[in-house]
Order: C-alpha cells, then sequence, then structure tokens
DNA sequence: TCTGGGGTCCTGAAACTG
DNA sequence: TCTGCAGTTTCAGGACCC
C-alpha cells in the first residue's frame, strides 16, 4: 500500500515501482529547510547539531538539525530550553534573504515540472502532476526525479508524500521524513489514515485535540467511526463535518496554483516589556511603514487596518478599524493604527509585543487612490503615496533604510536591543 | 517551559442597511 | 415615521499552520 524510497516495500507497478494508482498529488517537504540552507554556507557544521533561532532573549527555534533534534530539540521551542537540552549545538541567527533565494529556486524547478505548484510556505508545496504524466512517466517516477533534482541542483534535501489528495499527500511526506518518499494509493488511503492519532489530521491542533479525547477519541479510525452529528455538536457545524470527511479520506480541495494574499502584516516582540507609550507609538510608526512596503512591493492595497497588542501576561487583543477606501500608506496605516492604540487607553500597561495588518486586500490598480496631501501655490499635488513611493526608490538604489520616517531617524534601534 | 513572526479561516455578536 | 426583520458588514477573538 505504501512504500518508502531506499527500500521500497512490496513493489507492486510493473515496473517495479510502488503501486500509484489514483495518484496526481505531490505534496514536497523541505527537510529541516532553514538549517539545510544554513550548512550549505556553513559545510563544516554539516553532520553536527545546529540550531537556527532568535538569538535575543526570547526567541523561539525557526529550525534544527536532526543532530540536533536527537537531543530532543523541536522547531517552536523557546532557544533557552534548546541551549540546556543540547549546549553543544551551534546557534545560528536565521538569514530569511538566503531562505527566500534557495525557496525561490526551489518552486522555480517545480514549475518545470508542472505549472500547477502550489506553495504552502518557504519550505513546502503541492504539486498536481496528472499533466506531466504523459511527458515524465508515473507520479512516483516524477516523484523521485524531483527528489534526485532538487538534491542536485538546490544541495538540500526533501521529502515527498504521493497521494489520491491535498491531505493524504501531506501526512504521507510527514510520514517519509527525513529524506524519503512514502506513496500512498488509493487503496492505501484508509489503511494509512486510520492509525494516525487525530492530531495529525490538517486542522487538528491542541485545543481540537483535547475536545476529540474528552469523547475517548485517540486515532482517525476512531474518529472516522463516530456519527457526524457528534462532530457537529463537539466542534461546530464547518469544523465537524470536514473532520468527518477528512477521516475518510475526502477532500476535494484542488491543488491550485496561485491564490492572492488576503492580508499582510509586522509584528514584533519586545526585548523586555515596556510600558512607555512614545515608544510603543514608534514601534507602530516602524511597523506601519514595514506593511506599506510590503503592501506596495506586491501592488496591493487593504481596506482594514488591525492593531494587535499583547500583554506581559501573554494576554492578546486585537481591534480593527476599516477606513473608506484601501490604502497601501504606511501614513494613513499608521494613524489609524496609533487611533486604535490610544483608544484602548492603556494606563502604562507592560506589554509585550505590538503588531499592524492590513486585511482585504485588492490589486492596487483597481482600488481607489488616497486623497491629495498637499497642494502647493501652482505646483503638482504631492501625496504621502508618493512621497513613500519616492522613498521606495531610493531604498531600491541605496539600500534598505535609505529614507525613513524622521521619527524613525534618532531611535533606529530595533526594540529587541532597545 | 515559557512561549516568534507570518499568515488563514471560522465563529459569534453588534452594527448597519434595505 | 416607526418598528420588525433579514441579510450583510464589521469587529474581536480563537484556533490553527509553518
Amino acid at each position: 500500500m505504501s512504500a518508502r524510497s531506499g527500500a521500497l516495500p512490496r513493489p507492486s507497478g510493473r515496473d517495479g515501482l510502488p503501486d500509484d494508482t489514483g495518484c496526481s498529488v505531490l505534496h514536497v517537504d523541505m527537510d529541516a529547510f532553514f538549517a539545510s540552507v544554513t550548512l550549505l554556507r556553513h559545510p563544516e557544521l554539516q553532520g553536527t547539531p545546529v540550531v537556527i533561532g532568535g538569538t535575543g532573549t526570547r526567541g523561539v527555534v525557526l529550525s534544527a538539525t536532526y543532530e540536533a533534534r536527537a537531543h530532543g530539540v523541536r522547531s517552536a521551542m523557546p532557544v533557552s530550553r534548546a541551549r540546556r537540552l543540547c549546549p553543544g549545538a551551534t546557534f545560528l541567527p536565521p538569514d530569511h534573504d538566503d531562505y527566500a533565494r534557495v525557496s525561490a529556486g526551489v518552486m522555480e524547478l517545480f514549475r518545470t515540472i508542472t505549472p500547477i505548484v502550489e506553495p504552502l510556505s518557504l519550505d513546502e508545496a503541492f504539486l498536481d502532476v496528472s499533466g506531466a504524466r504523459r511527458r515524465l512517466g508515473s507520479p512516483v517516477r516524477i516523484a523521485q526525479l524531483l527528489r534526485d533534482r532538487v538534491a542536485d541542483e538546490q544541495g538540500v534535501p526533501c521529502s515527498v508524500g504521493v497521494a489520491p489528495t491535498k491531505m493524504v499527500a501531506k501526512l504521507a511526506s510527514t510520514a517519509a521524513k527525513p529524506d524519503g518518499l512514502l506513496v500512498v494509493p488509493r487503496d492505501g488511503v484508509l489503511a494509512f489514515l486510520h492509525p494516525l492519532p487525530v492530531g495529525a489530521l490538517w486542522g487538528v491542533g491542541e485545543r481540537t485535540a483535547e475536545v476529540l479525547q474528552r469523547l475517548g477519541l485517540q486515532t482517525v479510525g476512531e474518529l472516522a467511526h463516530v456519527p457526524v452529528e457528534t462532530l457537529r455538536r463537539a466542534l461546530g457545524p464547518t469544523a465537524g463535518p470536514h473532520l468527518h470527511a477528512l477521516a475518510w479520506g475526502r477532500d476535494q480541495r484542488p491543488v491550485v496554483a496561485s491564490e492572492p494574499e488576503r492580508s499582510t502584516g509586522a509584528e514584533e516582540t519586545f526585548g523586555h516589556d515596556v510600558d512607555d507609550p512614545d515608544v510603543i507609538v514608534r514601534e507602530l510608526l516602524r511597523l506601519s511603514t514595514r506593511t506599506a512596503e510590503r503592501l506596495r512591493a506586491t501592488g496591493t492595497a487593504g481596506r482594514t487596518v488591525v492593531l494587535k497588542v499583547r500583554f506581559a501576561d501573554f494576554t492578546t487583543i486585537t481591534r480593527s478599524r476599516t477606513l473608506k477606501e484601501s490604502t497601501d500608506v504606511a501614513q494613513e496605516v499608521y494613524s489609524t493604527a496609533r487611533g486604535l492604540y490610544e483608544a484602548l487607553g492603556l494606563q502604562r500597561a507592560r506589554i509585550r509585543l505590538v503588531g499592524v495588518r492590513v486585511e482585504g486586500l485588492v490589486d492596487v490598480a483597481v482600488a481607489p487612490r488616497q486623497l491629495v496631501l498637499e497642494v502647493r501655490g501652482g505646483g503638482r499635488p504631492t501625496s504621502w503615496r508618493d512621497a513613500e513611493r519616492a522613498a521606495d526608490r531610493a531604498a531600491a538604489r541605496f539600500g534598505s533604510g535609505a529614507v525613513r520616517p524622521a521619527a524613525l531617524v534618532r531611535h533606529d534601534r530595533g526594540p529587541g536591543r532597545g
């Protein structure tokens, strides 16, 4: 029913490859991606425990080599704990530009195999290979080809799941890790799925798993055999039936080549809790500027500005305001976010994190334009948008940070250090 | 143990609109 | 003009994913 490369059990196809009947979806997941890319730059660290994570007082592990994982290090774990578990590891800060560069190369490689590539993040993607069979062979053959090419051309290992649906392909790639290939043909889906813990299903996190455990459900198979009405009552009208369908391997979602982004934003945790409104407002300006730069870089604008505040005790609130028109202008995002912050009326509450986000994104070409800021006697109208565009061009020419809001110039040290 | 940063989606209540 | 109602939008929060 299923097979892993290297030691493929029970090859049942005519050519000695595992049976991939009914499979057209590949899920490719790069193994310990950030760590693997880092090792390309530091080959002397190959075969040693390496942990990628924030280097400040409050960082978490973003990625770790399998040598570090052997000591119990996991992603999302506080770096301080990882240091205790694996004191001999090399701890390095992340280099997102580098990851983005390698990721772009990998995705481009995928698109030479099929145009239907749905990236999920920097390090994983779904591929629909139904149209590539005639040119490249069966899905399992394509998966092998893809793994070889990623290793040869990009120098990083990946695992691939081959299955009839997206969710099963994703679970298969997880089961194949590290550096493996797992095929789950149509007839093998339930046998593969039902022994897995309920938490393996997409959409079942800590809270939902707790609810299911209270119902006495430990495995996907047990979940599948509960009346859908019971799940509807326990989990709601959408999640209940959805999980029930997934437990039976029913997942109609197609692989979609490109989905436009729905929101964009930025947030930052202070190195130490902050209660000074001036510091917080300055941070809101910095985050608004970063968010608007991203909007303009992607040619989008959004109508709803969301402020996020996380207090010292980790409780988190959000406040939002929907504007009359979409914007990609930092000054407008900032003034809205600042208004939302001031409306909270916080009396020097200790704040751990602030974030700014813009939702309801549309193509800027179809978004109504912002009002004019200023018209000098007889001169051209000047808008914040024009000014910020000019700053974008300066940044492209002289490097990011070449032009900044005046309020940030004398306070250009990040919150983690200030 | 002590929790980053970037997102998506869902739910429910309140406000708005016809 | 007021009221009730239904549908839609906005807002806030939670859960989840990588």
